[in-house]
Formats: C-alpha cells, sequence, structure tokens
DNA sequence: TTGTAGGCGTTATCAC
DNA sequence: GTGATAACGCCTACAA
C-alpha cells in the first residue's frame, strides 16, 4: 500500500479510502490511485486488515468424515450460504478419533475465523461439559442437545415415525427394522424413532439385524430375514441396504411390494440405479448446510441464546410398498 | 497477550516464547506463564500472527462444483495432505459460470492463503492467457494445459486408451462409446481417448450417443443401442450409465458378458449396489487432491517450474466383460 | 478533499 | 534468561 501510494503521490489513506470504494475522494485521485494499484498488482492484505477490524470473514468446519453420506451436500449448503454472506470457509481435517470438542475447537480457534461448524460422528468424551470460546458463534452438527451450543441435524428419530406411521397406515403392522453399525449416532436414532413409534402405535417389535450401510450387507441381511413369514414391511435404516434387502428377496422368490414391503432412507440412489423405485426418506441437506452456517454467525452476537434446530425429512413415495387395505 | 504477560508478572516477548516453545525460557518461568496463559484463556491472534510472518498456512481453493463425482474424494485428499503440513483450506463457492479465472484468482488472493488451486469445470474464457498472482503457488484442476500454473487432473484420456485395449486383447473389434454431456470435459477426453485408441488399433469408429451422465438416460441409450447387432462391447463414460445399459440390454434378452460386454469409469458402485460386478476404472482421486495441494505449497518457491500431472486410473476387472477368444 | 498519528497482536533483533 | 523496541499493513480518529 505504501508503494501504490508512492506510485500515486499520496498519503496511504487516500489508497486506502480508494480501496474501500469511499466518496471523499476526488475523482483525479481516483483514478490516479486506480492506475497505481493495477500497475503494481496491488491486493489488499488479509492480516493487516483483520488485525485493524478484528474481524475474518470466515467461518471454521471441521467434519469428522467428508465422505460421510450427507456431509457432502451440507459443505455445499455451508458454501452457498457463506458466499452469500460475502465469508469463506476454513477447514481442517479431523483424523482423530480420540479428540476432544474442546481440543478440536482449540484448533479451530487459531485459524481466521469469526465461527465454528463441528461435527464429531462418533461422540465426544467432553461433549457435555464442553463449553465453547466466547465470542465465537459454535454450532455443532449433531442430534444430541448441548446445553451451551446450538445443535443442527437432520431429524433422524422422527424420519423413523414418519415411516412408521406411513406403513402402519398403510396396513402394516409387523415392521422390521435393519439398523447401520451400532457405533453410528444416526442409526441409532433412526432406531429409537422405530421403536419408539411402534410402541406408540402398538405394534411388535423384533430385535433389528445390523448391517454396515453397505448393500453387500443389506443383502445378507435379506436373506436371513426372508425367513420371517410374520413381516410385511421392512424399514432399513439406508438406502444401499434397502436395495441390497430387495435383491435378497427377490433372489428367493419374495416379491417388493407385492409380498413385502420395503422403505431406505437417505433418497441417495437417484441416477445411481435405472428406475430407482425405492419408497424413502429425502432430507434436506442443503438447508441443513445453511442454517448451520447462519447460526454460527448470529452466535457470535452478545443476547444470543442457542437453539435446537432439527430438520424433518420427507416421505419419498416411489414403488416399494404395498398398501394393504 | 499483554493480559498475559501482565497476569504472570513477565514482558509480552517471554509469553510470546512460551506460547512458541522456545527453549530459552526459565522452567519456573514457563509454568508461570503457562497458567497464566490456562487462566485467561489465551489463544494466539492468527492476524498478529499472519501479519508478522507473511503467511498464512492455508490455500485457498475453489471447486465450480463440490458435488461433480471426484470432487468430494479430492477435496479429503487435499485436507489430508494439509493437515500433514499443518495447514488448513480455505474454500469459497463458484456459482458464476462466466467467471474467468484471473477474476476468481483474485478473490482468492483476498484470502489468507499462500497458494490455491482452482478447478473450472467449464473451460474459462481466459485460460490460456491467464498469469497467477506472483509468489502464489497456483495450481488447477484441469485435463488442459497451462503455460504458467501446474496443472492436475485424473488422466481422462489415458484411462480410455485403458480400456479399449483391454477389450481388444480380450478380442473385441466393435467397441461402442456413450458419452456424457457436450459441455462435459472429462466426458470430451474419455471420448478422444477412446477415438484415438480404436484409430490406433484399427478398430472402426462409430459415432457414439450421449447421455446425461445418470443411470435412466444409460437405460434409454441402451435401448437404442439394443439394435446394434455388430457390437460386442460397450464403454461407458461413467458407471451409472453403465448400469442404465445393463438394464436395458437384460430387459431385452441380450445377456451381460455373455452377449455383450460393458465397461465403465469412476468406480462410483461399490457398496451403492450389491454384487456390484462392473468392470470400470478407478481413479486414486486421493492422491488427485494431494498432488493438487503439494504442488500449491511448491509453487511459491521462486525456482518452480509449473508440471503437467495426470493421475492413470487402474482397470478394476469384475464380470461384465467376456473374453472372445 | 487530503494528510498525520496511533494502535490492532505478534515476533525478530538487540541490549541487558 | 529476559526485556525493550520496532515493524508487519491496515484503518479510525482527528487535524489541516
Amino acid at each position: 500500500m505504501a508503494d501504490v501510494a508512492r506510485e500515486a503521490g499520496v498519503s496511504q489513506q487516500t489508497v486506502s479510502r480508494v480501496a474501500n470504494g469511499l466518496s471523499n475522494v476526488n475523482e483525479d485521485t481516483r483514478v490516479r490511485v486506480q492506475a497505481a494499484m493495477a500497475k503494481l498488482g496491488f491486493r489488499p492484505n488479509f492480516a493487516g486488515r483483520s488485525l485493524r477490524s478484528g474481524q475474518y470473514n470466515s467461518v471454521g468446519l471441521c467434519l469428522y468424515d467428508v465422505r460421510e453420506f450427507g456431509n457432502l451436500a451440507t459443505v455445499d449448503g455451508i458454501l452457498s450460504a457463506a458466499r452469500e454472506h460475502g465469508y469463506a470457509i476454513t477447514m481442517i481435517e479431523n483424523v482423530d478419533d480420540n479428540l476432544s470438542l474442546k481440543d478440536v475447537s482449540h484448533k479451530i480457534t487459531e485459524l481466521p475465523v469469526d465461527g465454528m461448524i463441528i461435527s464429531m460422528s462418533l461422540m465426544a468424551s467432553d461433549f457435555d461439559s464442553f463449553k465453547p470460546q466466547p465470542g465465537m458463534g459454535t454450532v455443532l452438527l449433531s442430534m444430541y442437545e448441548h446445553p451451551c451450543c446450538t445443535t443442527v441435524e437432520s431429524d433422524q428419530y422422527g424420519c423413523s415415525w414418519t415411516v412408521v406411521e406411513y406403513l402402519k397406515n398403510a396396513g402394516h403392522r409387523n415392521i422390521r427394522f435393519v439398523a447401520g453399525p451400532s457405533y453410528s449416532i444416526d442409526s441409532n436414532f433412526r432406531q429409537k424413532g422405530w421403536e419408539d413409534a411402534l410402541v406408540h402405535f402398538g405394534l411388535p417389535v423384533v430385535q433389528p439385524l445390523a448391517g454396515n450401510w453397505l448393500a453387500d450387507s443389506g443383502y445378507e441381511i435379506g436373506c436371513k430375514l426372508s425367513a420371517d413369514t410374520e413381516m410385511t414391511a421392512i424399514y432399513s435404516a439406508n438406502d444401499q441396504m434397502a436395495l441390497g434387502i430387495i435383491a435378497a428377496l427377490q433372489d428367493r422368490g419374495i416379491r417388493v411390494p407385492e409380498d413385502v414391503s420395503v422403505v431406505g432412507v437417505d433418497d441417495s440412489l437417484e441416477g445411481y440405479i435405472p428406475h430407482c423405485n425405492l419408497t424413502t426418506i429425502r432430507f434436506d441437506l442443503l438447508k441443513r448446510g445453511r442454517t448451520a452456517f447462519e447460526h454460527a454467525l448470529l452466535g457470535r452476537k452478545p443476547g444470543y441464546t442457542p437453539e435446537i434446530v432439527r430438520i424433518p425429512g420427507r416421505l419419498i413415495v416411489r414403488d416399494t410398498v404395498r398398501n394393504l387395505h
């Protein structure tokens, strides 16, 4: 900036005014300064600006696993909300299973950020006792509620109620659940929702089998389930396993949905397989990201009180459920 | 930092030494300072540090579309390389189709970054004339070569040679190609590679049909292709369309691979469908990201000369190709 | 309209 | 081993 000032024969302050588009600059001077800027390839220095303003215009993001379903679209939502606010996203990887929320939060605090969004797929050891950095809007992507931080998550519990109620209304009474891995928080909440809904509607609860999210594990479970002559519907904790289950049933001569209905979660197969006809739950993951970002910004303000945001899923009705009435 | 100094009864300089773990500090003093730090919740200020050092320890990233296949795993690779170097990633969204490389590069330069990685899915209008910011390692994720910037990309051209040569060796002569959308650079390079390889091996070239990457468009194309009695193999520009093609052929009584062999690209179906048996090309997308990051760092150094990095794909042999010999 | 002074938080350098 | 000083680039406040 000093160089530009010298080149244009003005003070640094005038250069600063031009750089920020302030109005109180003579038109001739402005042109001269802009010429000097262009000539020297001037770009305002981020550190100087931030040091002065105390702001970074960026929000930190730490995801436990970028590849996990849902995180991708969430990043998309965060980025788009950030762009609208003139913000960037500063991202770091968390590979350490044992890292506490405090550690992660400290790491992010050392980056140029005004707030942070943290997703920890496993339960952090210090989840409940964690205190966010003062003045830092801190948002957790989590189904667990937190005393001091806003938590945002797709409603992994409510989606099961939606499914069970839909199946019950279609006349189903024996509704099996196929779970994901036992360490998965999402799977656990989906299972709890299924169980609670069954109990609420007075339907029988049978201990669920668990897979590993992948289609092949769904196939294996489908083979086992095919022996069950009571069930009329299967609710799978994700779409991939649902696909495997359907294949296994069909290989055994059990028709879907004529003999058994199947419902998945995520709506992750569209475009991947031809004539995708799986009834499933779709979450608004863009909104998940956008909401998290908005709260990370709001959270800086003094009067802010943390919220619990659960973004509902929508049932996408396709052809894998039969109405028994 | 001044507060910590006062609390511990030492100078700021000593606090700085402790914060940076320098050795020339008395053990007693160190303990006292650390206690003060903990008490006041001291975190070093990013802006101050950067202003001093002229470094940010972050690399800028601008992807045209995070959701595009390959970008996700690439982000993963970039993040993991970044973490190993103690770097963060500063990300912005680019939604503007008409944005020039210069515009994007300027935007990123205003962020706290020491280098940048840019992916523009469409051809930038100023691609060839673009000059990177001096002192900024600038890496383009692109199949097009650039005079001044390192370009990194999965080898979208070579993968087709691999496929064609493999099919030729299995005795196939009539090998159709199914393209993606015409604006897709990846699809164009895959097609060019297929064509060049066919010509090289003296095999007949038939004008390819184009889909939209999705499985259903593959199904439609499969229906049309099923009329072709000459072909013994189909090479699809991605796996989803390949799946649609296979479904269409089978619906018409054409067996895969007994009657027609099918090969895809991306290896994107594993886990998504049960008993995935599609022969395909797998790219090392983590490496794509890691390499891009490494070069963005190296590119800052004065002696650095830009490189053209093409990361080869690997043929994943499964069951959808028949050996005609 | 333009210029000057000062300070944001950090650390390199030199003096003690 | 520790402290004082200055400087990184920018912008607010004030003076001219």
